[in-house]
DNA sequence: TGATTTTTTGACGGATCGTCAAAAAATGGA
DNA sequence: TCCATTTTTTGACGATCCGTCAAAAAATCA
């Protein structure tokens, strides 16, 4: 029993292995310097083990992008703890979200190879169902402040709109955003230049369209996510 | 003279060809099934010939982008004629956009991969530059919509908001919106079945909250897009 | 017509892929 | 401890695609 264990947390922890090498690869030269070869050679080990852990590179870069998610969950559950208003918490789970894409700069770019069919087609089902997954985790707990609002009465939702629409218009705007300003000098163009403050002010006026009080023209959600990064996200 | 003019044409036009014919098999396979052996052997010429006109598959499938972007410039030019107040004017373009999506079904495939800063980085500074040309005519486009609305006085942004933040924001949550749509299935999880209308909503929502004249709660823009579809994009 | 320039060709060397038979290591029973 | 059996690791291999370039073919010109 005690060797079983100690085999399967030796093939676990060189999964985390090929992981952390991976990363390291796929941060400094991206997708496509990022090869079998290259990872079992820093690994030192054949080729042929990687191909026991993954069947391609492919299946590692989503590993990579569902540990990253697991990440960000966690984080948004600290994000859920904020003590204020449900729109406050929102504030904080915004501040979460900054963090996230500042502590682990690589997952945008994961994500954007991850969203090419021909690229995700050669993942397996299952750890697609994981990434899957993982973003649901995040999700529900967007949802459940919206819900909260709407229990609440800070939020009154016509009867057509869901609580969900809420969560696809802050996820859409703040990827869109976030991936625009990643990738796209367009930006800099428009004479934006901090990305992260306009995306910010554009969830505040979503949700202000959506009437979530007390709406960003009567309260100070800037005050609110800098003691959220004091609070919650200190060090 | 008439010789060179007929030389160069007839390159001119291999080279909407070799585009044609990349587009195709991009359609079909995606970028790991698009090669340049592949796109010389269905023009019935030699892969030399290929790399005379583009440096790698990465420069077409950038080329394939610049080709469709003019495409939507046209169709939100279309749009900016439509009659109406700039707001109405705005619901034109988002109606443009979806139908430029559906018309144009690879164009988002062909902006995935051109996300990925691996890829990106293998095209020519100067294709890359025309893309942003084109992107920014669109973005233009739209900017003097928001202006109109400021002139107006429909639109009444505060000083610290320039229109530049508002076309930044539904830039964002259209593109943003159409992702998710399109590569992820979280959105079936999330229980949501028309993409296009949500986004359309979350935009409506989004000018809300910017408070832009008539609201989204005292005009059907429903009605307006599919005014703009019948007068505009008929046919 | 033949010399010169331009264009096309596809074979080639190099990189990466994913596989698999053989080698090495681990396991377990005597 | 030893050796037979099972599991794991190895890296050579064939296949694919990349981008190049010298030679062949075509076009131009005098």
């Amino acid at each position: 029993m005690a060797t079983v264990t100690r085999k399967q947390r030796e093939i676990l922890d060189r999964q985390q292995q090929v992981l952390k090498v991976a990363r390291q690869i796929f941060r400094q030269r991206g997708y496509l310097g990022l090869n079998m070869d290259r990872v079992a050679h820093e690994m030192n080990v054949a080729k042929g083990t990687i191909y026991q852990h993954y069947k391609n590179k492919e299946e590692i870069i989503l590993a990579l992008a569902v540990e990253t998610l697991d990440k960000r969950t966690a984080m948004f559950e600290q994000a859920c703890l904020f003590r204020g208003k449900p729109r406050e918490r929102m504030a904080a789970i915004g501040c979460a979200a900054e963090l996230f894409v500042i502590r682990f700069p690589d997952h945008f770019e994961l994500e954007k190879v991850l969203s090419c069919s021909s690229i995700i087609e050669k993942t397996s089902e299952n750890m697609q169902l994981a990434k899957t997954a993982a973003e649901l985790k995040c999700i529900n707990l967007v949802a459940g402040i919206v819900r909260d609002a709407v229990a609440s009465g800070d939020l009154e939702l016509p009867s057509e709109v869901s609580p969900d629409q809420v969560v696809f218009g802050l996820w859409s705007s703040t990827y869109g955003g976030y991936s625009i300003m990643g990738c796209d000098d367009t930006l800099r163009q428009m004479g934006i230049d901090n990305g992260f403050k306009m995306v910010r002010d554009i969830n505040n006026r979503l949700l202000d369209g959506f009437g979530w009080r007390p709406l960003s023209t009567e309260f100070d959600y800037d005050e609110t996510y800098e003691r959220a990064q004091r609070e919650i996200f200190a060090g």
